[in-house]
DNA sequence: TATGAATGAGAGTTCATTCAT
DNA sequence: GATGAATGAACTCTCATTCAT
């Protein structure tokens, strides 16, 4: 058993790696200071992603899996009121993206530096939108919603969280404008609960 | 007379220069072409500024007083109504962001290559922020907006304002969401004029 | 048994596994794809071959072993005319190299990628011109070739052999010409059988 | 005048350089010592040729411009017997090939580290073949030379050129040997002049 | 014996920048 | 003031080779 090392945990590694190294350096990354990271050669990083743009990839799949699937996650399939249901995962989003404040901001970072990277990011983001959509028609239909296009909600939803993540990435300062935004959006087209 | 060039409006052109090259390549832009663009030889550029830094800088610099300076501009004057002033600046901001499109996300783009230039941005930005707050000021006494903090009310203007830029560099395909969210926003902190 | 594996046949599939891989890939022939060809591990090849250039080494010894000890196969024992036996023999010799095209235009190309390879052909080459030069010999005793030099006859033999191998490996089109002028040679030389 | 330095001049400088190197070299060379070997700096090299592959079509093209052209030079325009023109210029082609030994030996050892070469070659030869048909023609014509398919003995006489240029790098010791087919080639077509 | 892991040496290439004219 | 010449630093990537298991 010539095999020491778990193959798909070293690539987990490095792009962990990887992502510290985009995050503190932004532009100036570079392979070399990414191996110096994790303590390996710079070659050594060639033995586990076919190019420095697989690493991109790699790390924007691995992330935004992550992030996008945690709110499909069980502790929100208790909550019946689909308004709190939204609230508290828009909430949760942007708290999971301050936990990861790093990470992200190197994504954005990455953005125009990777091709075709924020149309991958579109095409996840998908989920997010359905999820929001399908919500709001849900209220909607028990009443708890002014009548409203459900796309049209969960399109601006999408596009203030997007926003979270852009101001926390460039002026953190105004993270806490944008919290209440999203709860005031989510609030102003409700109808209180009777 | 060996002089027949003025030195000042030369630097605007390599600046123009820059900014038209920085906007059509993005990441692959180099001093090279800008140099080309410009009819100029790259060592040139060194005439006029330091380094590229320098020109960055200052490309930044003039474009930015350009633009927020704009909102000043006399043709607002004329209104009285605080609210709809609001809504007509707004809106003309993002109509000069899309008519300045590619240069704002070259901005967006170099945020990371210029050391303290979202600092310079920030700091920028302020005149903007106080622009809102006293006109939300004016409103809430004019009994047109509803009493709230006009600090609060100017902070979540800009942020959204500031995430019509990002989604516009990014996902333009979403900036009519926004755009509906900054007047929702306005609208719905106003009160209805008697 | 912790051996099952004979160690020279081994080496010999290695062997074939390069030769193929250089005939295929030419310059882009690297030490992975020939262990990818034979199903090992590119470190595995180390067990059989000191480095690269043991393998070429080992390559052309060993193909040009069976090349030019074809020519002195039994089928040719038979004929008894000399001139017949130059021009079967040779033309043997180039029908030979047809079918090792691949094979053959791989050697060439690493000509001066390996040490000392062209002293090796020219000293296996050595044998090929014996050979020749004996045939002259008797056919000039039997009266089938006028008068001349065996050792030049079998010098300009060889050297138009040769001269067949590097075009069919560069310039292939030209193979038709120099199979005539090798038999017109042969036969120029040669005297009208009685 | 800031220029200093004749940029053809030194295009051609380097290009010997690289001659010379990849002579000496061969599969080593690289464009470290060739820089070092004009005395430059490797990037320097980039302001010359856009990158290697434009380096060695650049070298190819400049030698076969001066060997082929050399060929139609005004010496042999005095000279009336077709055959003894053959005999001359076959023979001068031979010599300049000598006297660029190490480049037409650099040349061969490119052939296929360069994608086309072997292409363009063929297409510079077409016009000796060219020449040598007319010639054919017109000796034949004359009752110089028996009847035959001019095209075919131009064909076998440009196939033997190209012999002796493989011969000359990789097998010097047998130069002579083809100097003598080439020469016994054309005479065995010869008519003996009345 | 076989092989995954790891690496060093070195290749080509880009680009901002300096210098002399 | 303007520019051609030249370069160094840095980057990505390839590949033969060694080592430990």
């Amino acid at each position: 058993m010539p095999k020491k090392i778990d193959h798909g945990k070293r690539k987990i590694e490095i792009m962990y790696a990887a992502l510290e190294v985009y995050a503190q350096e932004g532009k100036n990354a570079n392979l070399s200071l990414i191996a110096t990271r994790c303590g390996l050669s710079r070659t050594t990083i060639y033995q586990y992603f076919k190019d420095e743009s697989d690493l991109y990839h790699y790390a924007v799949k691995h992330t935004t899996d992550l992030a996008f699937e945690s709110f499909n996650s069980e502790k929100w399939q208790a909550l019946t009121d689909p308004v709190e249901k939204l609230l508290k995962t828009t909430e949760s989003i942007m708290d999971m993206a301050d936990s990861y404040e790093k990470q992200v901001g190197n994504f954005l970072k990455t953005l125009d530096r990777v091709e075709g990277l924020t149309d991958m990011i579109k095409h996840r983001t998908a989920k997010l939108n359905l999820f929001f959509s399908r919500l709001a028609r849900q209220a909607i239909k028990e009443g708890r919603m002014r009548k409203c296009s459900s796309k049209d909600f969960a399109d601006k939803l999408e596009v203030l969280l997007e926003s979270y993540l852009f101001h926390m990435v460039y002026f953190p300062q105004n993270k806490g404008e944008i919290r209440e935004l999203v709860a005031d959006f989510i609030k102003s087209n409700a109808i209180a609960a009777s």
